[in-house]
DNA sequence: ACTTAGTATTTGATCGATCAAACTTTGGGA
DNA sequence: TCCCAAAGTTTGATCGATCAAATACTAAGT
């Protein structure tokens, strides 16, 4: 098998230097249209490629995002993440960046997989998930003036850190939806299942539904607390909880649970009690979710992903931004430089009960928007 | 911020050469002890870090492993390619590799990007998954001869193509362990609920369920069709299907199923149904399964992801081995040096019906053998 | 015709490592 | 003591691209 072809061998072919061919395939605009159409007819011919480590040696641009491929991803939503890689493969792809994967123990080894990645010109930009307070990842890349983005915005102290950008899904948006939709279809008692206080993201999920029972039936504090189960993730614990609580004295009519794995647990309740229309809404629309009919606020994983590489690399930009880099319109226009906050949709569903998921029969409706995306899923076949 | 330090500035630190340097990097082993001690000084003292893109160029290697990322990843079993990739980074990170992402729309499409990515040394081995009959990628890269495994075996003719190394989950034992284990409960008519005919994953499960009939019951063909349906993959479909059949005349005492997806849709049925003591087992033991209590068949894919590697880059090995290379034991050992098959493990639930998942009270034995990675899982957080 | 500014193209150096071959040191053995 | 093979180390070339600076070419202005 010969040797793949140089940009040397297609300056020959063309009768040009291999600066010429090198400018074709990176500032075509410079070369005179008729040079530039026998060079690309003898990359063509020659069915040349560029060797992607020649020129991030020279360019010292890796064109690679590293993302770390979190530990544990058994948990029900497991595929939030996946989905994610997923478009951001595919946009990053459009852009001429890959994406690669690492796995860490912890949070110091990931900064230490950080420091090896970096140094080692493997990539040009991290994206951290999973952020928590007072997170030694994001002080470490902000210190070393490493371009990143987190899914996820900083909880806590550095909130408004000018150097952090961030993407995040509006929790608060998202929940405050489907609590509205709950109370146009005449719905008054309606609780709320969630993590306990504390973890932000949780927080600010109820702060939507929250702020919905406020506006539309004036409850205190106190009232919304009363309204209020709280458990760790997971459906049996959560399980568990709504079959006590059914046990006992309640008066709820409706549920908006936290993430998914919260409200199946509810939800399995709910059925085993015989509560035949009694909504349960969830958060992630996962796989689950679909498969049981389960009503589930959609994180717009695609617009995520854009939003990541928008921050990252500019509306269009081909390369990762320096870190701190004044971005289009730093001055001109506010918070939306550093920041993407995702509105998700509500996915409606027949998720009070158990019954027949008839996709004819059952309303999956877009609150917010109309799409196609949730409604055309097909289950896909076994792997292998 | 001060360039990084290269070999260059180490040796001079060290008061070696570059080479020396490399040495110590490469192959130890060939460097005076001293010396090496003064390198290793010298480059902790500078910080030193292997620049990744230099060394690729220089050695036509880039340690990079490349995989498609799958269109869908929607389904009910999307977390089967995903607990896949995880196993698989951190192994290949063991032995010093990379995982790179990248997406394709077609088969077509997907051999565009092996050619891209092989051609420009972005990768030095790809990992192909859901094979199909006659597929065109498996034909291009063995004639390209470019190193590959796939994770599920050649269906049809190339069955026994000799430079086709696969990794596969071994369907017929999982489905036979499943049937033989409802057997030992003293049921006997055992139902299976699979995919339609000609789908090789599909009917190689079959097959195991079907000979654990006829050893212990002496079924012919005619009587196993009978204990068969069919669907497509899908939960709605799997449930109308199973609601039928329960509205009908039938005498089935359980239900082996080919997938999680299809087996949800038989237990919501079962459920519905009020059978609350009719077994339903199904396969990938996805968190769909752990969530509700379903049985099913666990693929041990830490194990597919060592195989994979070890079918790459031999026992131990830290690059991956050409093409066709003559294997450790080619002579010797039949065929384990171009196939892995994996046996599953059954992982028993309270699977008829949708009772609290109580882990003391859930029997979660794994028949084949005992571990802890089941019975340990826990739900994860959200992501952001 | 002759600068001149700008455009188009070429040349030489370089990114940071490893390969291949040359050179130097070491330790026996005759 | 001298020689030689083996072990240890250094030197020069190279991987394939892009950068930076130099050179050649065009087209307009006087």
């Amino acid at each position: 098998m010969a040797q793949l072809p140089t940009v040397e061998d297609v300056a020959r072919v063309a009768s040009v230097s291999r600066q010429t061919v090198s400018n074709v395939l990176n500032s075509p605009e410079i070369v005179k249209p008729a040079t530039r159409g026998r060079v690309e007819a003898a990359i063509a011919e020659l069915g040349y490629r560029q060797n992607a480590s020649a020129r991030r040696l020279r360019t010292r641009q890796s064109s690679t995002i590293g993302i770390r491929l979190d530990p544990v991803t058994n948990g029900i939503s497991g595929s939030v993440l996946d989905r994610y890689l997923h478009a951001l493969t595919e946009q990053a792809a459009e852009r001429g960046m890959r994406i690669m994967l690492f796995t860490a123990t912890d949070l110091d080894d990931e900064v230490e997989q950080y420091r090896t990645l970096r140094d080692g010109a493997d990539v040009d930009a991290f994206i951290v998930t999973a952020t928590r307070y007072a997170d030694p990842r994001i002080d470490w890349l902000i210190a070393e003036r490493v371009p990143f983005v987190s899914f996820g915005r900083p909880w806590g102290a550095d909130m408004d850190a000018r150097n952090h950008l961030w993407v995040d899904v509006d929790g608060f948006a998202g929940h405050y939806e489907a609590t509205r939709h709950l109370i146009g279809r005449g719905l008054t008692r309606i609780g709320y299942f969630g993590w306990p206080a504390g973890s932000g993201t949780g927080d600010e999920r109820r702060r939507g539904w929250a702020t919905a029972m406020v506006e539309a039936f004036g409850l205190d504090e106190a009232q919304l607390e009363l309204l209020t189960t709280r458990t760790e993730e997971g459906v049996p614990q959560a399980r568990r909880l709504i079959e006590t609580m059914f046990a006992a004295e309640h008066d709820l009519d409706a549920l908006v649970c936290v993430s998914d794995s919260v409200a199946l647990g509810a939800m399995m309740a709910v059925n085993e009690a015989g509560r035949k229309s009694f909504p349960v809404i969830g958060f992630d629309n996962t796989a689950v979710a679909q498969a049981v009919g389960l009503s589930s606020v959609e994180q717009r994983l695609d617009q995520v992903a854009a939003g990541t590489l928008e921050l990252l690399m500019g509306a269009t930009g081909r390369r990762v931004l320096p870190h701190g880099e004044e971005r289009s319109d730093d001055e001109a226009g506010g918070p939306d430089t550093r920041h993407r906050l995702i509105t998700p949709k509500l996915v409606v569903r027949r998720s009070s009960h158990l019954v027949p998921v008839d996709e004819s029969e059952s309303t999956e409706i877009e609150s917010t928007e109309v799409g196609s995306t949730a409604a055309g899923n097909h289950y896909r076949e076994e792997m292998q």
